[in-house]
DNA sequence: GGTTGACGTTGACCTAAGGGCAGGGTGCAC
DNA sequence: GTGCACCCTGCCCTTAGGTCAACGTCAACC
């Protein structure tokens, strides 16, 4: 004779693990029903009916945690925590759903995280001659530039298609890229900052406009990431963009000194 | 000359918690920056792009396990990664919306876990004047069936429903309440429990139909839960429900035996 | 020069809801 | 008597970090 159904039988008619079972009981929610002679956990009607309670609302997204409580609490107190809870859900599919959405643009327009202009504006680059090297550090820079400055990236990206449409900037620019390789103590470095100087001094609005709203030395640290990103890999580079804001400063411009 | 980015300056430029930035390191999705002289670490551009990223794929839902080889992958690997995120992101989001519709029925249908029907018999029995036990182990009972023998829950109810409008089973379904606090010995047990069963066996509808799907000792052990719940409290009705069940088949009825 | 407060370092433990495994005992059928 | 299915307890694991402790470092202020 059956005095009860073991923890087996129990948890596949309630339709949980045996995991699941004990969880509750250790949890506090559902008590631990008798024992046999062996020690086997043996459940009664009562127990199964606890259980289904828990199972219940368990499954319909009420924290364990509360369970408890609200399965003692009268009929008003009882409604009144399922509306809670009921909210809570609602906040977490809409934080979800944003989610979501967040990752559909990433995966089907912003190709590499970027928005379709900025990637509009790369592969115009690498048409006009510049390697893949110097394609994926503006990229980089330009993702730099969305997070860390994201209230100037668009007139960022506005700069950079003005100053793909004049020719002899992208010259000066390529032969930028070579200096790459140029000894840092190089001259010809010294001549293409003034060179460089010279064309941006041009045309004012290829020139970043001053920060407006960040406190100033924040502000120039986010600018320092994003214009000296990579220097550190070619001091050459570094030396000559130094050169050229040093050459921009005593015009007169504006730019921020890290 | 600050040569790098404390911490505290990267999490705060990139918009998460320090903690966040070291359980990225740990994780291995961010390599650990150089550390200045006191031990410090001190964050380049290069360090913050990555952490970019990282922040990206993790703000919409991308585990962070899945994070590292997302970034180290190539495009078409990578938008086809994004796709899967989304689909499981999808899925989540529609398994909370149905646990949100059932928590909305359990808190504005179904009062005490059960539909509105259960609630309307079990008003029912408190206008026939059981007492607020008797309804309450009915309401138990109710709630086992639907959660332990849902197939037959609908046929459970309309009998129910049924024996409710016999005025004469009513009856002696107040005595049965009655003989809760009689001696199991009781001589007006074995009356009561003649007169119950030739009531049941006047009126087929009011009798279970045989299990059908289950295999036999399982159902036999369902129905003993439901229909022996509460017994234990009360050897008097077990009793009285023994010797209905077996009049019942010496009538030649299928009542399952436990 | 000492103190204070903000910031940095590591490490251990905590979350929700169980899953997995180890090591050992029990019940039942062949 | 042996195999297999089931049960017991206890420990560690999962996500994405949060919290606390104990301690070192930096810059400013008195």
């Amino acid at each position: 004779m059956a005095d009860g159904l073991t923890i087996g039988q129990a948890a596949a008619f309630v339709g949980v693990t045996i995991k699941t079972v004990r969880h509750y009981h250790r949890l506090g929610l559902v008590a631990e029903p008798e024992r046999d002679g062996s020690g086997y956990r043996r459940y009664r009607s009562t127990d199964l009916l606890r259980l289904v309670q828990v199972r219940t609302l368990a499954e319909a997204g009420v924290p364990l945690a509360e369970i408890g409580d609200l399965l003692d609490s009268d009929p008003e107190e009882f409604a009144a925590s399922l509306h809670d809870v009921e909210r809570r859900l609602t906040q977490r599919i809409e934080d979800l759903t944003a989610r979501r959405d967040t990752l559909h643009r990433l995966a089907h327009g912003d190709r590499a995280l970027l928005p379709d202009r900025a990637c509009a504006v790369l592969e115009r680059l690498a048409e006009l001659g510049f390697g893949p090297d110097y394609v994926a550090a503006q990229r980089e820079a330009l993702l730099l530039a969305r997070a860390l400055v994201p209230e100037i990236f668009e007139s960022f990206l506005t700069r950079l298609e003005r100053s793909l449409d004049d020719p002899e900037l992208v010259e000066l620019t390529k032969r930028g890229v070579d200096a790459m390789s140029w000894d840092p103590g190089d001259p010809r470095i010294e001549e293409l900052a003034s060179a460089l100087a010279d064309r941006l001094l041009a045309d004012r609005a290829l020139l970043a406009p001053p920060p407006a709203s960040r406190s100033r030395s924040d502000a120039a640290i986010r600018y320092g990431l994003v214009n000296h990103h990579r220097e550190d890999e070619a001091p050459s580079i570094a030396r000559l963009n130094a050169l050229v804001e040093a050459e921009l400063r005593a015009a007169g411009i504006d730019v921020p000194r890290q």
